[in-house]
DNA sequence: TCAATATTATATGTATGCTGACTATTTGGC
DNA sequence: GCCAAATAGTCAGCATACATATAATATTGA
């Protein structure tokens, strides 16, 4: 009997596959993107303080849906390139606003096509 | 001109969205079985070995789609909880023999039932 | 046979990801 | 104005994930 196997074979359960979807897009976003060295999650950083330069990280962490404790860790090493600043809210000391730097801009810019290449990619199958 | 910037909001961009998908699954998982201590890779990885008793490490690498150096530190974690034993094969003394403990087999049929109703909440929306 | 090559598992380093604790700051109620 | 509660960011701890390097063992070819 076939079936029971089937049913309680992880590769077959949506889980599993929503992950090997995830897999399989972090590995084209790597392959197009990677020589540039941004991840998937810098990527998503970087775009949304360029489009809304002076975002609180709170919001940036809503807005790509993570947590403010793993995006302070990414906005870090984005942070220790150069590619974007933080600065301390005048209106709230608490808080941090955070601009992309021209180098930041540029490399935006560089990485666009490549995303949108490995986006395809992605559809492709 | 909102065109521009839909195509470059992160949020719309499928690599983006099979993120968001897996973070689901894995909350819904977490939800479900979080309570006996099991994560998705950690139900996958015992539920292959309980089906397949005997198997090494690189095959089950290869089969629930993970590389070696991953899967080595999951084995750690379920084989310090007495899930599962390591054993080196007679016939390659390089590779490892991995079967169920009755206490693997006792908690891998506790946690099929919740997976399952998780894979459920997956799919309603 | 024995040296070169390949393979299995492990170790290391980097980067996510989340939970929960902690600090500094702000705000709301009094 | 003052204090309790809420909030923003950080930090510590745990668990993925992958690339690369290394050690032990197997295999192959001369």
């Amino acid at each position: 009997m076939k079936a029971k196997s089937k049913n309680l074979d992880p590769c077959s359960l949506p889980g599993h596959l929503a992950r090997r979807v995830q897999q399989l897009a972090v590995a084209l976003f790597a392959q197009e993107v990677g020589d540039i060295g941004l991840t998937p999650v810098q990527y998503s950083t970087l775009q949304t303080v360029c489009n809304q330069p002076g975002i609180d990280q709170k919001t940036l962490a809503a807005t790509i849906g993570y947590d403010t404790s793993t995006i302070a860790g990414v906005i870090d090493r984005l942070e220790a390139r150069g590619l974007l600043a933080r600065q301390v809210s005048p209106a709230d000391r608490r808080a941090k606003l955070l601009t992309p730097t021209e180098e930041g801009t540029r490399t935006l810019a560089a990485v666009v096509p490549r995303m949108l290449q490995a986006q395809e990619r992605l559809l492709e199958p």
